[in-house]
Formats: C-alpha cells, structure tokens, sequence
DNA sequence: TCGATGACCTCTA
DNA sequence: ATAGAGGCCATCG
C-alpha cells in the first residue's frame, strides 16, 4: 500500500497531490507524466509532474521510475545516473526495458488513464 | 511583472 | 524511425 504523505509534506497542495498519484501506482504498472497529471488534478501540466519528482525527498521513497514519458519512453537523457537507475528498478519489477522505451498499450490518453488504475 | 526553463505532449516533414 | 516546431502549465530568477 502506498505510504501516505502529509498535506504538509510541501507547501504547494499541487506537488503533494502529484506526490501521492505516484505513490498510487502498484508494483509493475506504469504511468505517464500526463497521466499523473490528469489525476492529480492539473489538466495537462505534465512538466509540473517531473518537476515534482525532481524535488521530492527520498524519504518519500516514491516509485518515479513507474513514471515514463507518452508512449512508453523514458523521459530521461540516456547518459544521465537517474535514467540507468529507472532502467535497473523497472527491470527489477519485471518491466522490460529496450532502447529507452518500455512496452506500453497502444493507446491514446483514455486509455491511459486506466493503467494507473490503483484498483484490481 | 516578465522572460527563461523544464524528468512533457502532439503534430508535421 | 528520426528531427524539428509549437503548445501547455507552473516555478524560478
């Protein structure tokens, strides 16, 4: 289950809503930033989501690697330790990685929505 | 207040 | 499949 993070985890409600969006996310389903946008109730403010996750605190210990760019891409540069780090701990979860993108559905943002689904 | 920036998204060539 | 351009939205200096 997911950890819960106090409203006052960060001053902007924003940032602890995205925060808590990706703490939703079960073991080896994924999401995008705009997904995660949507569900924390900023439309389509995706970049907010990175930024978010840039600036959250490990001790949150959030999943940010379940978090992948449209279309199943990583949205970290190739070169960079956090992309390897992603790469390690999706694989870790039985996600396969290949060339920077990882299997996803073929389908558009309604669908989306549902993979990120917290339910069964 | 304004311009620059970014772990984004989508379309077009 | 790859590259470039425009658009979105909130934060930062």
């Amino acid at each position: 289950m997911a950890r819960r993070i106090a409203d006052r985890s960060h001053p902007n409600p924003a940032i602890v809503a995205i925060w808590r969006a990706v703490a939703a996310l079960p073991k080896g389903h994924l999401s995008t930033y705009g997904v995660i946008a949507e569900r924390a109730g900023l439309g389509r403010a995706a970049r907010q989501v990175g930024y978010a996750l840039r600036i959250a605190p490990p001790a949150l210990q959030l999943p940010w690697h379940r978090v992948v760019g449209a279309g199943g891409r990583l949205a970290l540069p190739r070169d960079s330790e956090a992309y390897d780090q992603q790469c390690r701990r999706l694989r870790a979860e039985g996600i396969v990685v290949k060339n920077g993108r990882v299997p996803l559905p073929p389908s558009t943002s309604l669908d989306a929505l549902l993979w990120g689904r917290a339910h069964c």
